[in-house]
DNA sequence: TTACCCGTTGACATT
DNA sequence: TAATGTCAACGGGTA
């Protein structure tokens, strides 16, 4: 019998070590080896990504195929410029393979991309290989194990993982590498439709990313940042797996940082270098193996002995939830990104609202705009010239690097949310998917969902504030003065509050503490706050009362036939959207806005009554069930 | 059914 | 300075 013809598909699995997927295709014996990037227009236009991410995945790429090259000469990584489910029909016939092997991809997109691949190669009688390889756990194991249910705690995870059994030992990496075989594209592209271009902002120049298939030289080049029209990259952070080992090997050195690490005590302010490992990218794109970090790092924690810390604070705790999400995505699918349709996403009538598709239910990617003010401050959230240096601090972190500490993306999330503007979490999720080099789908929903409090954690109560959270890490401001520079020569007393800095003290400070910070900055000055703190809390904290009081979820028909409005209270009595074309049907109108009229307290006899309503309807729903 | 405890990461005052 | 209590109060799990 003739010897396998197999093609390995790249994906978020770039790395050698430690893969599954990739050992499975070796196992085969196979007479020749593909490896192979298709470059999908898919993750180009239709998914959000600024160029530090690009640039982060080209150097995985770029790693990955050198480390290939040193195992055989005549291999590397090939990329194809097409979407798979054109593409590999096409390869099929061309290429003539046995079998195509890739790592299991529980994305929602991924799973659909995947399933019309294995479709079009069973039609073509080519053998599909599919390993886990992404998490601790197969992420469909783990739901199973919890009853078909998504894990929406870390207990939960917990007790599923335990079901399974122990996470696996880290495979070694391959030795020897089969020869690619021919690779004939002497077939018609199909060139990607490019509108609408969710990156277009980041194109200076022409993208030519499908002018062929194998690339400008044919040779199946990686891909360039000028080709596909981006700027240069501005992160300082670098990708590939070289990289991602030897940061491992430096983290396990430090015994008593990771076996004592607790999530919690670490500073969101600490700057070069960060308080965390900064492995979440690597993760993203598999050039680090989250199985062997878990591994690595539990040799360390046992040799410990006493004094080292536990999950969920620890490092191992870390990689916990980062399988409880993806799990929790695997059970729900694309209706997890969003709260319309998501049984477990509470409904809030934030500000900025997901336009939705009404035939399939799922968000556009568009939002209606029902409160001009909110639409202001949520694009003085996103440029960071919000009036608080704390939070423009960190999203101008975020916009330079690509990377900020996990309590800044706390502290941005709430104060978006319910801890400030009262903007639907899914615009936040939206800035965080464009901006983040680490951007993991199922880590990003989650961690907006839990942030914003309709989903994994409910204590909405507990509110960050923009001046004393940060000064609780960094009492002179290093951090602020570091990313914004206009407030460098502040004194402590005002780095977090400018707009209480005497006339004097801002002459000394060299700025001026006026405007609204957007189109309107001045040269040497600094924005005034775009609104009172603490004003704005007790409005959010008291309308999220009267949601959690609604108890509203994305999958009930109130919710998708826009009915929810009858249980809220007019604007007039507390924080609730505003109006706008409706895509439930109809136009919703609930009056004009009036600012001021509309912070109230949440004890209005409207809020009560909408209570009443809601719990007597909760009622009779559990007793049918 | 009710009561209680717990949950990765709040703010503030007191000891 | 770090630890503890209070604020006003969530859902889920367990006894």
């Amino acid at each position: 019998m003739a010897k396998p013809r197999v093609i390995y598909w790249f994906r978020t699995d770039l790395r050698l070590h430690d893969s599954p997927a990739l050992q499975a295709a070796l196992d085969l014996e196979p007479e020749v080896l593909w490896p192979i990037f298709t470059w999908d227009p898919h993750y180009v236009y239709k998914a959000r990504g600024g160029v530090n991410r690009w640039q982060f995945l080209l150097d995985c790429q770029n790693d990955l195929s050198d480390s290939i090259t040193k195992l055989n000469k005549n291999s590397k990584l090939f990329v194809l410029r097409e979407g798979p489910q054109t593409l590999f029909p096409k390869l099929f016939k061309a290429w003539k393979p046995t079998h195509l092997v890739f790592e299991k991809d529980t994305d929602a997109y991924g799973r659909s991309r995947d399933e019309a691949v294995a479709k079009a190669a069973q039609e073509a009688g080519v053998k599909v290989i599919i390993r886990s390889g992404r998490t601790l756990w197969d992420s469909d194991g783990i739901v199973e194990k919890h009853g078909g249910k998504p894990t929406m705690s870390i207990t939960q995870l917990q007790a599923a993982g335990k079901k399974i059994g122990p996470v696996a030992k880290p495979l070694p990496a391959p030795e020897r590498f089969p020869d690619p075989g021919d690779m004939p594209v002497d077939f018609e592209q199909h060139v990607p439709d490019k509108h609408p271009d969710f990156n277009a902002g980041y194109r200076s120049e022409k993208d030519t990313g499908y002018n062929a298939i194998a690339g400008p030289n044919g040779d199946f080049a990686i891909e360039t940042l000028e080709e596909l029209g981006f700027a240069p990259a501005t992160t300082p952070h670098r990708g590939g797996e070289s990289i991602a080992l030897k940061t491992l090997d430096g983290l396990i050195k430090n015994k008593r940082y990771t076996a004592t690490f607790e999530k919690p005590k670490t500073s969101p302010a600490q700057f070069e270098p960060q308080s965390t490992t900064l492995l979440s990218p690597f993760f993203h794109f598999g050039a680090l193996s989250v199985r062997l970090f878990y591994w690595r790092v539990h040799e360390v924690v046992e040799s410990y002995g006493k004094g080292a810390s536990t999950p969920p604070a620890s490092l191992i705790g870390q990689v916990l939830f980062r399988d409880m999400y993806f799990a929790a995505q695997a059970a729900l699918g694309q209706s997890f990104a969003q709260t319309a349709t998501n049984a477990y996403c509470r409904f809030i009538p934030w500000h900025l609202p997901s336009k939705r598709d009404p035939e399939t239910g799922f968000a556009t990617g568009d939002y209606h705009i029902d409160k001009p003010k909110a639409e202001e401050w949520f694009q003085r959230w996103k440029a960071g010239v919000t009036g608080f240096p704390w939070i423009d601090a960190l999203m101008r972190q975020l916009k330079q690097e690509g990377w900020i500490h996990h309590l800044g993306r706390h502290s941005l999330a709430c104060f978006l949310t319910r801890g400030g503007c009262y903007v639907d979490w899914e615009r936040g999720a939206e800035v965080f998917e464009e901006l983040l080099i680490d951007h993991e789908p199922a880590c990003n929903i989650g961690n907006w969902q839990w942030l914003a409090c309709v989903a994994f954690f409910a204590q909405y109560y507990r509110c960050y504030s923009p001046v004393s959270f940060g000064q609780k890490w960094d009492k002179n401001g290093d951090f602020i003065r570091r990313w914004v520079p206009e407030l460098k020569k502040v004194k402590a007393k005002y780095i977090y509050e400018p707009w209480k800095m005497p006339l004097v003290d801002q002459k000394q400070a060299g700025v001026r503490v006026t405007g609204g910070g957007l189109s309107e900055r001045q040269e040497g000055s600094y924005p005034k706050p775009m609104f009172d703190f603490d004003e704005r809390r007790s409005i959010c904290l008291s309308a999220m009362k009267n949601a959690y009081a609604v108890g509203l979820h994305g999958n009930d028909e109130k919710v998708l036939d826009g009915s929810w409005r009858s249980l809220f209270p007019s604007p007039d009595e507390a924080e609730v959207m505003g109006e706008y074309e409706s895509d439930y049907g109809e136009t919703a109108d609930i009056g004009d806005e009036e600012e001021d009229q509309e912070e109230l307290n949440g004890d209005s006899a409207g809020i009560k009554r909408a209570a009443r309503k809601n719990s007597a309807d909760a009622k009779t729903k559990k007793q049918k069930t």
